[in-house]
RNA sequence: GUGGGUAUAGCUCAGUUGGUUAGAGCACCAGAUUGUGGCUCUGGGGGCCAUGGGUUCGAGUCCCAUUAUCCACCCCA
């Protein structure tokens, strides 16, 4: 039996509701905010992700779908959504306008890491990218609109945030806390000494004990802000609080991607397991460039759909739609002609096999249809239809011509 | 990449210290005075006990390997 592969996973019945569900709710929000929906191909140049998320992150590093194309072009499963856009953003020419741009986006993500709760190789992201603002007004608008399509969903969530400062503040940063590190390099694990070169910041984020207790006095990047960077920090703080968002600032929150400046933001759900980051964005003020493009601020953040997902109960469905059944195959010419003409506005379901009535019915019910209709002995001998409304419990018999006009058709 | 757990019916799981024909619930199908649903009762179909090796008179049960899966580390949404 062929299954699918590690890490892969079929989406079907209440699971792909949901995630339609999730969907809906999601653009909806996101084209009030001003979005417009863009999608961009899952596989590209793996130069993209080299020089966006970073060689330094463990997702380019050793997670990435890579390999070698027929035209001996080197491409990639998009890991993550950001950088895609960014690129279209640019290979449009959108950086030489003017304007600002907002699109949301979702769809399959794709990294090559031991599959877990919360965690698969392919998975899906929601995510936004706001283009040519650089007002901390949009950092806060954007946190907004991820709480707002939380808000939407009934999801529960605790959001954390920090500020990464710029190239003003952040290198006297790294600076003083590669120095701290060095300091403390023999009570540190394996992996922070690496880090201490590697990606010094990462440090902070290191979930060991031991290092954590190591890192109580390291310096920290929010008391490091240079002036501008800290107003605006500051400013978000009072507009999220004036606005009712609760928030915790996490001076050791680290997004693992390279590209981040600034603001960094993470919401958190405490009911699904060891991978509890539901959301995660900030601030790129430097990505554009990096990728070829005039100099252009921008901020966006993804949701991990996945993960949402348990989180996510569903309206109860309502009754609805037609089953209709026959007590005897010669009805069945007769009951496919009428199923074709209520299909023009109605969910049909037909069964082929003849059964008794109460089979029938126990099978509309099952399916939750609204309306049973049979077609037995009685009613093919006299041409007429047996309909019973399966919510208001009444019945009728009517003829052929006078069910379709009552239905409109 | 590193740990630990699990693998028996479509699903959720029982299965005694190894012992005859493999169990339940749910789901499915059929019946319970002639054509009336959700409840109930009765019956039925459905298993290479993950795969491959061992130990044994005898293995679903014990041992080894492989694979898959889950959880955690790591990483991240």
């Amino acid at each position: 039996m062929i299954k699918p592969l590690r890490g892969m996973k079929d989406l079907a019945f209440e699971d792909a509701a949901k995630f339609q569900y999730f969907i809906e709710k999601a653009a909806t929000v996101a084209k009030r905010y001003g979005y417009s929906y863009v999608e961009t191909p899952i596989l590209e140049d793996t130069a993209l992700f080299k020089r966006s998320v970073g060689e330094s992150s463990d997702i380019v590093n050793k997670e990435m779908y890579q390999f070698i194309d027929k035209g001996e072009n080197d491409v990639c499963m998009r890991p993550e959504g950001t950088a895609g856009v960014v690129r279209f953003f640019i290979s449009n020419k959108l950086d030489r306008q003017q304007g600002k741009f907002k699109f949301f986006y979702y769809g399959p993500m794709f990294r090559y890491e031991r599959p877990q709760k919360g965690r698969l190789r392919e998975f899906h992201q929601f995510g936004c990218e706001s283009f040519g603002e650089a007002s901390v007004y949009e950092d806060y608008t954007i946190i907004e609109l991820v709480a707002a399509i939380f808000d939407a969903l009934n999801i529960k969530y605790e959001l954390e945030i920090n500020s990464l400062g710029c190239q003003e503040c952040m290198p006297k940063y790294r600076e003083s806390l590669v120095e701290f590190l060095e300091k403390k390099k023999e009570k540190l694990c394996e992996d922070c000494n690496r880090r201490i070169t590697t990606n010094p910041i990462r440090v902070l984020d290191c979930k060991n004990p031991h290092c954590k207790e190591q890192l109580v006095d390291a310096p920290k990047i929010t008391s490091s802000l240079c002036s501008s960077c800290e107003s605006d920090f500051t400013k978000l703080k009072s507009l999220l609080e004036q606005n009712g968002i609760e928030y915790k600032v996490n001076s050791n929150l680290v997004r693992g991607l390279d590209y981040y400046n600034k603001t960094a933001f993470e919401f958190v759900s405490s009911e699904i397991g060891a991978q509890s980051a539901i959301a995660g964005g900030g601030r790129y003020d430097r990505l554009v460039e990096f990728l070829d493009g005039k100099p252009t601020p921008a901020i966006g953040f993804a949701i991990g759909i996945e993960r949402v997902m348990d989180l996510i109960s569903l309206p109860k469905e309502q009754k609805s739609g037609y089953y209709i059944g026959v007590m005897d195959s010669v009805a069945l010419d007769y009951a496919i002609a009428i199923a074709k003409a209520l299909k023009m506005s109605e969910t049909v379901t037909v069964e082929y096999t003849p059964r008794k009535l109460k089979a029938h019915l126990k099978a509309a019910d099952k399916m939750n249809a609204r309306y049973c209709l049979v077609i037995g002995e009685d009613e093919l001998q006299n041409g007429t239809l047996w309909i019973k409304d399966l919510v208001e419990k009444v019945e009728d018999r009517l003829s052929q011509e006078q069910f379709l006009k009552r239905n409109k058709l």
